[in-house]
DNA sequence: TATAAACTTGACTAAAACAGTCGGATTTGA
DNA sequence: TCAAATCCGACTGTTTTAGTCAAGTTTATA
């Protein structure tokens, strides 16, 4: 398990996509644009994300990235785990060197702590996130987000 | 919050040393030849444990170290913190530079994350640790524990 | 049917962190 | 005195991170 600014990227990207969620699919200039990531990097993170199952793709013009799942079934866990690929690899592998007792037992400390970070981290989706935050991310959403009323985002009616 | 091989071999150090703790300080050649550890490396890390205050060394010969505090009041999160030092620190840095609410956002996630994990970590201590895996611990013990009775660390009598 | 928009792929790079090593200096018990 | 031990700072090779760059392929649309 390593969490990095990848990481983030990631989850930021992918909340981005499930915000501007709609008909035509987003370009990844779009997504670039509103968090300030190069695309050339969001090329590399969605080719593994894509890879994953996470995004779907539309190639040419007007194409661009969609989710593949609904944001309440995409978690925090897969996406970090889709960029970061290699999960934690442990000194003493399950067994094997480990060169006695105490060199074991941090063996499944770590072990335990992986588990804990991940249960954490996969009951978070992609839903939860927007749901949590929707009001500040529609507050300070650019311009482009004129489309959508912002006292229906509000839940103001 | 950084999670590597240094915080491991820390970890195991410092369970060493609750473990042989005794009258006379333990030298890091015993610890390296148990924990199969360079001295060289050892040294570094106990430079830092020290400046922490989790250990107190012995100059001169027969010197070496101890623990600077009782084992039920050293934490697994303050040995890992000694040897990494930085702390995790989050791009957008509590404020400021948020490019929107979705940048905030998972800010934030990473925040709670990182206070779920040292919390988690917190309540370990060395005692938990020694008790959690006494028995192990000692069975596969090396020849110089023979100061120690099998039959009364495995709680038979 | 051009053509421009967009994804796709692979190679490349600078900087940082990791995982140590090495040489020497200092301290101190015997 | 001398050997055992900590202390200290500099150094090094490898891996990972955080990207960039160039050259494709695909496809909607004018």
């Amino acid at each position: 398990m390593r969490l990095t600014t990848r990481g983030r990227y990631a989850v930021t990207a992918m909340l981005d996509l499930a915000l501007q969620a709609g008909q035509h699919p987003i370009t990844l200039a779009e997504i670039a644009a509103r968090q300030s990531i190069s695309v050339a990097y969001l090329e590399q993170l969605f080719a593994k994300l894509k890879r994953k199952g996470l995004v779907v793709s539309v190639r040419g013009a007007n194409g661009g990235y969609h989710l593949a799942k609904m944001p309440e079934h995409i978690n925090v866990l897969e996406i970090i785990e889709s960029v970061n690929e290699s999960v934690d690899t442990t000194r003493c592998d399950h067994q094997g060197n480990c060169q006695n007792g105490a060199m074991c037992l941090t063996h499944d400390l770590w072990d335990d702590l992986s588990d804990h970070i991940a249960q954490y981290l996969r009951k978070i989706t992609l839903l939860d996130l927007i749901q949590h935050d929707r009001i500040k991310t529609v507050a300070l959403r650019q311009v482009t987000a004129q489309d959508i009323p912002l006292s229906s985002a509000l839940g103001i009616r």
